[in-house]
DNA sequence: TCGACTTGGATTTTT
DNA sequence: TCCAAGTCGA
């Protein structure tokens, strides 16, 4: 369905255009009215959209101060700000090009007065939070076991990604967490958050949102600031917004209603986090007279990866639908291996890597791509063993380590002295005798006299309210921060850190530390250091590392990539694998639990996400047996396995693990008869036996998983065992009646429950 | 206030 | 199993 196109490819004004298909092309010259670009994996989506903002400049729709275009991530706005420069072959200046936390944190910083900040207030990160919450809660006299902060502050999270300040969360939506704590408690946590963060000027990452909203449903005249100043507004990742971002682009879009998307509801990863699908496939409804176009033409894959991934996904209901077709080779098919255990499959999997490296292939060109980050376990000791290099992408980063936290701690109150989680992180780091004690008067006298804690702790060294030596400790540490501060407009802000974290102790705390990290955390500290010299000021540094949080690491040697699913959206390999396609692990129990169908389909477009970053090579494995929490479970194969298309899957066996039968691949089924059969006997576990009982006479094994689900008898269970039951979550068994079990559970109590409707937790052994 | 010990918990995490 | 956070005694 070509649109007549404005302008001819051959237009030398517009060079770039005939680099573009029909489809692309149309994303990029339909500069009017709403458009949602349906763009699936590895379908040009960036090439289009840069092309776009480039092609707004150049016809002279618009001046880069009319564009606003907001991403998720701070990687996918530099990649734009660099191609679109590459495009024009001149930087661009002045538009409004980031993420969604980095854009409203800017328009909230020109407006913060007007809803009751002031415009320097700081960002605050997820371990602020929890702390703040943490007193809150101490306050009120809730118990960290009965309420964790953690629960209690997911729930406040989830309020605030729907765009819900206290004061709308409606009656029904605050569901209470466990018996424990109501929803009218919780309402009532959430208000007491929200009036300590404003008294200390602090937002979180939720907050930038929904202040925002707040800003523009409040104050008009802003919001037409904004309606008249962005004429073109431009989205990525549309498919992973949640409601507080749909409705912050909802108003700022009804200005000029030159609103562009451009999302693939197939890549919807982050569910979890708020994000919803609805969204993207309710894009039409939303936005009236939207026109759709979809880059269907993938340039990444082989015909067999995308007809696997296509096939795949295909069994997910609720989806807007593409059909990516590929002018590229067939090329192999994708492989699908059964392995005796994790062991063999890190091995295998070292043992293909190898291969291909001999081959030729980089090894930057070879991903691993987990469910759960604890897999990477296994594969980075194989690979240590082989002297593979690798690296794990993701894991845990770099501003969260402790202590680079504490270094910025230190820095963060020399900026701003009021910053009382700053405060009290490093009050008693390293140790000066300024312990709870000393910290419970400073937080009598800041709250009775509503005054920070550091403006408490100057008045109380003039009191003798605390013990000589606290006082004295007190006072030098004060005496310290009074002397920084004298040296932030003379001396160069890296060479400052560096004078705060020696002078403080703190760099000798960890030179004194013997443990084994201690030299890697000096280390970090340095690269802290470095890191500081890239920014004009330390203000400036402050606010790169609250809402950037990361470090653009150097690239270095050719090393094989481990990484989440999750971490790998937007990548490409030349071969990925894809281990432990196992129930209960991929797709993932514990999601399917907590949102059932919905999940699965979340899984299953993860599993799409997983396949579609290869680019000619894709090997999928399983293991029969996993160790999961320290003791081995048998595993059954992934559902997603039996709804790959066979055509385009190459089946290998190893050693007689699993034969065919009569339909699906079999291998619950088959994976058991070799069990039977006694090929691997001295491994032989009981809970083999049970899935091989279960198995037994079964064509295809999502029967088999059925079966897990529902153990079938008590016999299993032995005193004291951790089980999970679907209604009442995990417990222990206390006794043993017959069928039934008296368990009691972690959450519900204890109750007298018929053995057939609990599992082992964390599997059998 | 601080170290040794126990205990329980353990997805995914763009900002 | 393995790790972090909480508990307890000195």
């Amino acid at each position: 369905m070509p649109e007549p196109t404005q302008i001819q490819p051959s237009d030398s004004r517009f060079p770039y255009l005939a680099a573009l298909n029909e489809a692309q092309r149309e994303a990029v010259e339909t500069l009017d009215g709403p458009v949602l670009v349906l763009a699936g994996a590895g379908t040009g989506k960036t090439r289009a959209l840069t092309t776009r903002l480039g092609h707004l400049l150049v016809t002279g729709r618009a001046t880069p101060g009319q564009i606003l275009a907001v991403t998720f991530t701070n990687k996918a706005a530099r990649e734009m700000r660099e191609r679109v420069a590459a495009l024009l072959q001149r930087p661009v200046e002045g538009w409004w090009l980031g993420t969604f936390h980095a854009t409203a944190a800017r328009i909230l910083r020109r407006h913060a007065e007007r809803i009751g900040l002031r415009s320097d207030f700081t960002i605050l990160d997820t371990d602020d939070q929890q702390r703040l919450l943490k007193q809150i809660m101490a306050a009120e006299g809730i118990e960290d076991k009965k309420a964790p902060v953690r629960a209690v502050l997911g729930v406040i999270q989830a309020w605030k990604d729907k765009g819900l300040t206290p004061d709308k969360v409606p009656g029904g939506q605050a569901g209470g967490l466990g018996a424990e704590l109501s929803g009218r408690r919780l309402l009532a946590l959430y208000e007491a958050y929200q009036d300590r963060l404003r008294t200390l000027n602090a937002c979180d990452f939720g907050d930038l949102m929904l202040h925002n909203l707040t800003l523009f449903q409040t104050c008009p005249d802003i919001l037409e600031d904004y309606h008249r100043r962005f004429r073109y507004l431009l989205v990525d990742e549309y498919q992973d917004i949640n409601v507080g971002q749909y409705l912050w682009l909802r108003l700022l879009a009804q200005g000029h209603k030159n609103i562009c998307c451009v999302g693939d509801d197939d890549q919807s990863i982050y569910g979890w986090r708020g994000a919803e699908v609805d969204n993207i496939l309710r894009f039409e409804t939303d936005f009236p007279g939207a026109k759709v176009v979809r880059l269907e033409r993938n340039y990444r894959s082989t015909g067999s990866i995308l007809a696997a991934a296509s096939g795949l996904i295909a069994h997910n209901k609720g989806r807007l639908g593409k059909t990516l077709w590929t002018e590229g080779e067939e090329g192999e098919k994708v492989r699908l291996r059964g392995l005796w255990d994790g062991d063999a499959e890190a091995r295998f999997v070292g043992e293909e890597i190898e291969d291909r490296q001999r081959k030729g292939l980089a090894l930057s060109e070879m991903a691993i791509l987990v469910r759960t980050g604890a897999q990477t376990r296994a594969f980075e000791e194989r690979f240590i063993t082989l002297g593979l290099p690798y690296r794990v992408v993701g894991g845990a980063r770099f501003y969260e380590r402790l202590e680079v936290r504490d270094a910025l701690a230190y820095l963060k109150l020399l900026v701003s002295p009021r910053h009382d989680l700053a405060f009290e992180r490093i009050l008693n780091k390293p140790k000066r005798g300024l312990g709870d004690v000393t910290l419970r008067h400073l937080h009598t006298l800041a709250r009775a006299a509503g005054i920070s804690l550091y403006e408490s702790a100057r008045r109380m060294v003039e009191t003798d309210e605390l013990r000589p030596a606290a006082r004295r400790s007190l006072a030098d540490f004060l005496a310290n921060f009074d002397r920084w501060r004298g040296l932030i407009d003379t001396t160069p802000h890296p060479e400052l850190a560096e004078i705060l974290l020696d002078e403080s102790g703190y760099t000798a705390m960890w030179q004194n530390d013997k443990a084994p990290d201690a030299p890697g955390r000096l280390e970090n500290l340095k690269e802290l250091i470095n890191a500081m010299a890239e920014f004009d000021t330390l203000e400036g540094f402050l606010e790169h590392v609250a809402l950037v949080m990361e470090l653009i690491e150097s690239e270095g040697q050719d090393m094989v990539s481990i990484m989440t699913l999750h971490a790998a959206k937007g990548l490409e390999f030349d071969t990925v694998f894809l281990p432990g396609w196992e129930e209960g692990l991929f797709p993932s129990q514990r999601s399917l639990d907590e949102s059932g169908l919905r999940a699965l389909e979340e899984e299953r477009r993860l599993a799409y996400v997983g396949l579609t970053r290869a680019r000619t090579r894709a090997i999928i494995s399983f293991a029969a047996n996993r160790l999961m929490h320290g003791s081995w479970a048998p595993a059954i194969p992934s559902r997603f396995i039996d709804e790959l298309p066979k055509e385009h899957i190459e089946v290998e066996s190893d050693s007689g693990l699993y034969g065919a039968t009569a339909s699906g691949y079999g291998f619950g089924s088959g994976l058991a008869e070799s069990m039977a059969s006694g090929a691997s006997s001295e491994r032989w576990s009981p809970g083999m036996e049970r899935a091989r009982q279960r198995a037994k006479g079964r064509d295809s094994f999502i029967e088999v998983t059925a079966q897990v689900i529902e153990t079938p008898s008590g016999d299993g269970f032995a005193k004291g065992s951790r089980v999970f039951h679907q209604k009442f979550g995990y417990g222990r068994v206390m006794k043993l009646e017959g069928d039934r079990l008296d368990i009691e559970f972690d959450k519900a109590g204890r109750k007298k429950v018929i053995a057939s409707f609990v599992q082992p937790a964390g599997g059998a052994g």
